[in-house]
DNA sequence: ACTGAAATTTTTAGAAG
DNA sequence: CTTCTAAAAATTTCAGT
């Protein structure tokens, strides 16, 4: 990836509907070499996917959560994340380093299908949790900073 | 909001790029309805926009973690998102209930730079730190599930 | 790996029902 | 909301450098 990859990245990332045009004349490319540097980054998966971005207020799950989740057995396979993926308003599932053993972060409508969800969590894997309510969103889901490198 | 706009959201959320065409037949719209019913959920802010999703190992940024922070002194107006908004490498930033008086979620190229940007975190707006590191993220940035109702 | 151009698809806007 | 129209813009493909 060189400088050119770095800035058509830029500007995906804050335009998912960027336009080849639009790339092409801020990287001095054609439109065609554009279109060929777009479809490499996504085939070599930098480039995953677009999506449009959402108000998570406005579709109606205004409270938001972090879940530290902790097995009760220690004996138990790890089969944490899988028992867990069905639940759609777990919106990352994270295993880390840190006395729990995973934090999730959680989206809900309500704080009764906070207290519903944190309850099939604990059924559906056998855990015990902590949460942490989100009182507000300073700022979120910010892109990251695209550096050339080794990348 | 109803059944067709959700699905619009939906479509729009699996795929940023989908066409008007796609939209209409998945709605059994028009084209020109569903061009009237995205330009509405745009202007309505329900899309907030349109984003390239991106590996964020494959960038360079192999590394994230969760950091609780703390204000040293009470005294202190709280202005710490503010003093934290100009590092890139927060892509949120949470006021929580808890312990902590903030959540935020960061992610980095190294070890290295995880520990200067808790030096520097620590230094503009004068908290303390408790850091968890990801050892896996097991899913992430799933699109939350849109349901109709008093949406 | 790029340019340039042609062919196709999509978007946008509007008229009329 | 529909269909229809028409122009503009964007995407895609491909020959050539």
């Amino acid at each position: 990836m060189d400088e050119t990859d770095a800035v058509i990245l830029r500007r995906l990332l804050a335009d998912g509907r960027a336009t080849l045009g639009t790339l092409a004349e801020a990287t001095g490319l054609s439109v065609s070499a554009a279109q060929s540097r777009v479809r490499r980054l996504e085939e070599r998966g930098l480039i995953t996917g677009y999506r449009a971005q959402v108000d998570a207020e406005a579709v109606g799950l205004p409270l938001s959560a972090f879940i530290e989740v902790t097995p009760l057995d220690a004996d138990d396979p790890d089969d944490i994340p899988q028992r867990l993926g069905h639940l759609a308003e777990i919106e990352g599932c994270f295993s880390v380093a840190g006395d729990a053993s995973y934090i999730l972060f959680v989206r809900v409508a309500s704080p009764k299908r906070l207290e519903d969800l944190i309850r099939q969590i604990r059924q559906a894997a056998h855990v015990s949790t902590r949460t942490t309510v989100v009182l507000q969103t300073c700022f979120a889901d910010r892109p990251p900073a695209i550096n050339v490198k080794t990348v």
